[in-house]
DNA sequence: CGTGTAGTTGAGATGCGTCAATAGTTGTGG
DNA sequence: CCACAACTATTGACGCATCTCAACTACACG
């Protein structure tokens, strides 16, 4: 293979910044080469695999918005990432999914055969380097998260979160939010009332308001971006 | 390239993996073909590279412990992770460093040349498979912590904490810490008066002994344990 | 022996969680 | 179209875990 594999800038790299840059467009970036088996649906609310189970495929998301998360022995939840179209989770290492997935919102999502894609990564390096991207891209979600989680208010987890969700849906200033005020106390580690309370508070201060629970306008995208500084 | 590279678990990771099982040994797994340079020694404390630098290099650690971090405008500060040696930290798809990493310790580190290491990751597929277990390896990682940051109490996160120290360094009942309480804190989103508060009642419940501040028996790991379900 | 840094401990303040009641939203069936 | 149930979200009152501020102790180093 040529030097494109994993840490390449310049080539390589550009087919999979493409997909991310246009995440609304469904073309799959991975060829079609027997790795990917056709699309599948899922339901609102279902499971798409379980923490433990066999992590024989991994996904990519053609639409919908899926969840990863854990569950803590008091049945409690911590979500670790939302996924939208063009985004890919569930690869490991390991032969368990560490983490269980779930659909958000009635979802397609492509399945890729893992031992059928170590092949073509074995002789493709464009589909070698594009994996590693995603893995990387994962890691510096995970990181973000991790800082987000340890050491801001309430206040600021919303308001990053909001901003989140703006930049991933084509930047708009609504946000139609997929998810339940639990979903997003569960990926902010906080209750669904202080959730409600803080966006509530948002509304009061003019800097969003909110024509339904689930839909969010940014009235004063500045404000938030300061609180999150 | 051979069909090892990134997911397979049968064959070019194993040589990754034993890499990390015994992070105490300095032998480089990765070859000595001229991307890596002469090692670096940095004291404790001395920052190895700031948030923002030019991504030019990643690090093996010989000897010693790393924190990479972010700052807050208002100067407070989360750790992202710790890294002893075998660990390697700071690669990167984009062009600058995300986090600074500094040395919590007097510390040795080898520092591999991101272009060489392309060309050679090129090359070399069991290079290139290393590279990537090293990625997954720190994205289990960082969603190991956010979990840990989310919904944990402070108890919760210094049991977790401390079993997690005592694994990485061979695993006895004796463990000596290279960071300070500050260090602790920001790596798990505390404070410092609550991560020494919650060791001492650790220590009343007999859960723990200290000898010295930086030294911590675990005295009865089951109850550890148990706290971190 | 004094000084500086790291760590511990205490008292009080507060942000967020918990519990509970209310309101809004969606879907179903009469 | 309305009635009802089930679910989701909001709001209020109160409690508690952790933070803040401050004093004190322990240890290292000159």
């Amino acid at each position: 293979m040529s030097a494109s594999l994993a840490l390449s800038v310049d080539h390589g790299f550009t087919a999979v910044q493409a997909a991310f840059a246009r995440p609304g467009s469904a073309t799959p970036s991975f060829p079609q080469s027997g790795v990917n088996g056709p699309v599948r649906h899922f339901a609102a609310d279902s499971e798409i695999y379980a923490e433990g189970d066999d992590a024989n495929c991994f996904f990519k998301v053609v639409s919908g918005v899926v969840r990863t998360c854990k569950f803590l022995s008091d049945g409690r939840r911590q979500i670790d990432a939302f996924y939208v179209s063009g985004d890919v989770f569930g690869f490991e290492t390991g032969a368990e999914h560490r983490l269980s997935a779930e659909a958000v919102s009635d979802c397609v999502l492509t399945p890729y055969r893992r031992r059928g894609f170590e092949m073509l990564a074995g002789r493709d390096d464009r589909v070698a380097g594009q994996l590693f991207s995603y893995a990387m891209r994962c890691l510096e979600r995970a990181q973000e998260h991790s800082l987000l989680l340890g050491r801001r208010s309430a206040a600021q987890k919303l308001a990053n979160f909001l901003l989140e969700m703006a930049d991933r849906r084509s930047g708009g200033k609504v946000v139609d939010l997929a998810m339940t005020r639990q979903d997003i106390a569960d990926y902010l580690g906080l209750t669904i009332e202080t959730v409600s309370r803080t966006l509530s508070q948002f509304e009061r201060d003019g800097v969003i308001s909110l024509p339904s629970a689930r839909r969010v306008c940014l009235e004063n995208q500045g404000a938030l971006r300061q609180l999150n500084s």
